[in-house]
RNA sequence: GGAAGGAUGGCAGAGCGGUUGAAUGCGCUGGUCUUGAAAACCAGUAUACCUUUGCAGGUAUCCAGGGUUCGAAUCCCUGUCCUUCCGCCA
């Protein structure tokens, strides 16, 4: 959520950074709200003053034995004045909160701009374009001809965008989980949850899911908890409503998570194989901390799922999103996109952003700069590193042989305990 | 799933429905004393918001949300969490 008081002091500048994001919106209005809210309650808490000071002057009545017949009937009348005046503030201000919710993060200055996805700025590669003397085939058609993924069976128990890895294909989904965990708290520091995967509504709400995309959860309607699209909801909010200590800064930790996607809306969009389904794996970065540096921070949490797919050897582009791409939460993204030699086309692995102070004014997420100093919002940042099935593809056909065998990159095969999948 | 008990300031722990934002102790901060430290003594020590240039004033907050009342930390209802017991169970 953006900051009410900013918004205040310069609705202008939002305006305008919401138009980057190509929405309309009218910030006018909102500060007219705002303060009507703000004179209804210096009205309401004015006459709260005089019906607590009437009860005041009962109790001393009271206890000299004078008789109150009459003053407890202007005290209550006070009261239930000052009780309307207040529920008419809460009803306009809820009214705004609600609308602030639905606001997007205005980007930082730095990001480019532009309207839509083909606005995003290429930069840098890392490695090249893998060369054949054979037709790559595609993923999904190594992996029928290995036996390593089940795309019927999956879909046979749970519907389309359901798969089961099988074999050497399951080993391969958990060398890499392993491999991604282990090299970020070893070699990163990154300190490892593990975290519920059904969260309450006020969890989504936090990272900012909810209100607003609550139609690409999944929810259990019985005990009202949604299952995490991703780990970055409940390890975001680990500290939720809580004030850190300032060398508790930067707070870098990792996750191992299935996410849960119902991609509504998104069915058809041309993606066989695995590169879009309901359920999969993903090892999350998150890092809280101070609001300095930010975009210092962004880069080096990028360049922590970069090290990971340069010890993969796998080719890939760094994506950044311009202002009319960025998330709703985000400020500032980064994709990185990996080589599928199979398709021809690059696939989103990773998505490192910053979110500034926009989910912790949502979590109440905080920190004392100093001892003795007042609590402030802290901020948060988080990455995949990285997303599972698509590193997957990106392995299956960037090392499959002319004979149909996967070659395993060397940082696996400890993992893998053999050295190709044939 | 059933039964019972609990949730108060950084911590511990009081609190007959009426100057209780909340005793007391500890901790913390400043001061006195001391060569320095400790001890002792004195003073201060929650958060958010609103009004105000400032001084200052006001409102809310004793888990959360409702209710009773002129007045609620205190009484009633609902929810959340914790503890204990029973049942079930990987």
């Amino acid at each position: 959520m953006i900051d009410l008081v900013a918004l205040r002091k310069d609705p202008e500048a939002f305006a305008v950074a919401w138009k980057l994001r190509g929405m309309d919106v009218d910030v006018t209005a909102l500060v007219e709200a705002d303060t009507k809210v703000r004179q209804l309650k210096t009205e309401s808490e004015n006459k709260r003053s005089e019906a607590n000071a009437a009860s005041k002057s009962i109790g001393q009545a009271a206890r000299e034995g004078k008789d109150i017949g009459e003053a407890k009937e202007a005290a209550r009348l006070l009261g239930e004045e000052a009780k309307e005046l207040n529920e008419k503030r809460e009803s306009l201000e809820k009214e705004l909160h609600d609308q602030l919710l639905g606001l997007p993060n205005p980007c930082l200055s730095d990001v480019p701009h532009g309207a839509g996805e083909n606005d995003n700025v290429a930069g840098e590669q890392w490695g090249s374009v893998p060369g054949f003397t054979f037709a790559p085939k595609p993923h999904w058609e190594l992996a029928t001809e290995l036996d390593i993924i089940d795309f019927e069976r999956g879909s046979k128990m749970s519907g389309s965008g359901f798969v089961v890895y099988k074999g050497m294909g399951a080993r391969l989904n958990r060398a890499l989980i392993n491999f991604f965990l282990q090299t970020l708290v070893d070699e990163e520091g990154y300190t490892e949850l593990n975290v519920p995967l059904l969260v309450r509504p006020e969890t989504m709400q936090g990272t900012g899911q909810l209100p607003k995309f609550g139609d690409q959860l999944y929810h259990c309607q019985e005990d009202d908890l949604y299952l995490i699209p991703t780990a970055e909801v409940p390890v975001t909010n680990f500290y939720a409503n809580e004030i850190l200590d300032a060398e508790q800064l930067p707070c870098k930790m990792t996750a191992h998570t299935p996410c849960f996607r119902r991609e509504a809306g998104a069915a058809g969009v041309g993606t066989r194989g695995i590169t879009r389904v309901h359920q999969f794996d993903k090892v999350e970065m998150v890092w809280l901390t101070k609001p300095e540096d930010t975009e210092k921070n962004l880069l080096e949490l990028r360049s922590n799922a970069e090290k990971l797919l340069q010890k993969l050897g796998l080719h890939y582009r760094i994506l950044d999103l311009c202002t009319g791409d960025t998330g709703f939460s985000a400020a500032h993204t980064y994709d990185l996109e990996v080589w599928s030699p199979g398709t021809g086309t690059w696939l989103e692995v990773s998505s490192c952003s910053t979110f500034t102070d926009f989910q912790s004014r949502r979590a109440k997420l905080r920190y004392r700069p100093e001892k003795g100093a007042k609590p402030e919002l802290l901020y948060t940042l988080n990455g995949s590193g990285l997303a599972l099935p698509r590193c997957l593809i990106a392995i299956l056909e960037t090392y499959q042989q002319e004979d149909g065998s996967i070659e395993i990159p060397d940082v696996l095969k400890p993992f893998m305990g053999l050295d190709a999948i044939s």
